[in-house]
DNA sequence: AACCAAAATTATAATCAATACAAAGCCTAA
DNA sequence: TTAGGCTTTGTATTGATTATAATTTTGGTT
């Protein structure tokens, strides 16, 4: 995604589409890896040392609020962001700490019991081991499976 | 539930059935409302001045590792804790801030992409509009539909 | 192009849930 | 009963996030 389209994607949303928020905006594009404020402050630091971290902290905030990102709040005590806002869950290796994406689409997900219920926003998360780490402790061999890893 | 049957449960799971854990247990059976430490600890501090918010932690962090308790996180900054560790989601309500249990059976969840993949907890959580506070908003008035609500 | 008001950025201070630590208290087993 | 280990307690500390205020940038208007 080119910097013009980012910056008519931000204003289409009725963000002014500063210099920060663009390059914040194509860090998470090209970092899928579900990061945190820290993360994202540390990296892009490098290149723009001027960076303030709670310019990093005000523009996930009103990312969020506009629909550009969706805030993942694992069990640890700090957020990640997550550039792809559709409906899906995460899975948290809790051997390798990986976190992976799976699919949620409506036609998994038969929810009783919540008749007259809006639901605005679905978080599911599933902690355990990853098909990696399980036949890894079976095997005791590692090694790629060949799948990408998020995060 | 009584002190005795506490007691022997705690032991069951390998942690010394100490006063303050028995009644923290018994708080937490008798207030399923997904209370936070904080909550906790303020109000079992009116009978027991002695109690440490510490104490609260660390019982609480005993009981989820022993499987007694479950943590929710939920997008605030804050853990909350839950008695009932049966497989089910929480809706928050964002009008009136209310957290409601919901059923999340095997049959209504059929998750694909994670072959291989040992699950060990899920936690699934949703956000939007509760019945009570969707019927306010299109008929103008409040009041209970008669179903209990939690927390 | 210069100006202005509103919005964004920055740096610092403050907040607050959670943890670390060490001293004191209490169980349990010999 | 006595010793050693777990628990509790209080205080200090950590660390993510927010509040605040000064400065800079942005976008629209002469």
């Amino acid at each position: 995604m080119q910097i013009r389209e980012i910056s008519q994607q931000l204003q289409r949303c009725g963000l002014r589409a500063s210099h920060q928020r663009i390059l914040i905006y194509g860090y998470l594009l090209n970092h899928r890896t579900h990061p945190t404020v820290d993360t994202i402050y540390c990296e892009m630091s490098k290149t723009l040392p001027s960076l303030s971290r709670t310019t990093v902290y005000n523009t996930l905030k009103a990312f969020a609020s506009h629909g550009l990102v969706s805030t993942i709040t694992i069990e640890e005590n700090e957020n990640r962001y997550d550039i792809d806002t559709s409906d899906h869950g995460h899975f948290k290796c809790s051997s390798c700490g990986h976190l992976y994406d799976f699919d949620v689409s409506d036609e998994n997900l038969h929810i009783t019991g919540l008749n007259g219920f809006t639901t605005e926003q679905r978080h599911i998360y599933f902690r355990g081991t990853c098909d990696r780490c399980t036949g890894a402790e079976l095997q005791s061999k590692g090694g790629s499976n060949g799948r990408a890893v998020v995060q």
